[in-house]
DNA sequence: AATGAAATGGTGTGTAA
DNA sequence: TTACACACCATTTCATT
């Protein structure tokens, strides 16, 4: 985990499908030194796969909103972990610290879609309370988070 | 945007470098038509880029943060949604509904990073108040949000 | 809008340094 | 760990339906 690395992650972020022979001239490399490079990083646990950024809206699903939810005292948290992630419309879900349990991220077609969704958290007992933030717009969005330029931590993974 | 082009998005999300022939031979087309139909999804806005999924903690980036912020009554919001757009702690951040006026989902190295990135929003006059909630685990992550293999919207993009 | 064939060029492997 | 060369395969274009 190199400058080099984190450049050429940084450029497979932007487009993973750059070829080999653009990275390596951007990173002063032959293509199949770059080609190694990338089969380690995958290996290595740090490129998890390569993937889409794609716009939920035109696919249907104008709502994201964030649902903080407050696990009932009797809930089956391994339960509940596992059905919030088999759901087809939970982007992300968290444990997160304070007065909330977990704070899930859903993607829904519309607002009315979101009740039955609660409803379901209630009906398989995981949910005690829970409060709904809808997102108006996206001010940034961003898939991959690497140190400026400069600085950075090293010799990780 | 019918039902081929979905399940072409959905290959290309658990694996953006799926090749044009194996994605036919999923899809019952000839590669060629599979590549027309991603050159189409790309031209229209439904893949925006082909991007990676990456391990955050192995790139030193071991804490995930929501921040609540309450933008200040004489904060410049074009300003700001300009600055949180560029900063590279910044996963996402949304305009959102509720008591707060914007979520932003921040990565950073060290619980300590955090403070000097509120003193800065402070500086800059955007904060009115805040609240910082920290992801202690992960339960569900997706990239790409798709209708369950059956039923979903169609004639749209 | 899809097919199939042909050309191009990128990927991946082997060998050597 | 990288470079270089070569074999192979995927991508892309084009004519056709």
């Amino acid at each position: 985990m190199d400058i080099t690395d984190r450049k050429i992650v940084g450029i497979l972020a932007d487009d993973a499908r750059a070829s080999l022979t653009d990275i390596g001239a951007a990173v002063d490399l032959s293509p199949s030194a770059v080609n190694e490079r990338i089969r380690r990083l995958t290996a290595s646990g740090v490129i998890r796969r390569f993937t889409l950024d794609v716009d939920h809206r035109i696919l249907g699903f104008d709502v994201l909103a964030f649902v903080w939810i407050a696990l009932a005292n009797d809930a089956d948290e391994g339960e509940f972990r596992s059905f919030i992630a088999s759901h087809p419309a939970v982007a992300e879900c968290h444990h997160v610290t304070g007065a909330w349990s977990y704070c899930a991220k859903v993607r829904m077609p519309t607002l009315g879609d979101i009740e039955p969704f609660l409803s379901e958290l209630k009906a398989r007992r995981y949910l005690a309370r829970s409060e709904t933030v809808i997102a108006l717009s996206t001010a940034a969005e961003r898939s991959v988070t690497l140190p400026a330029p400069d600085g950075g931590k090293r010799d990780r993974g």
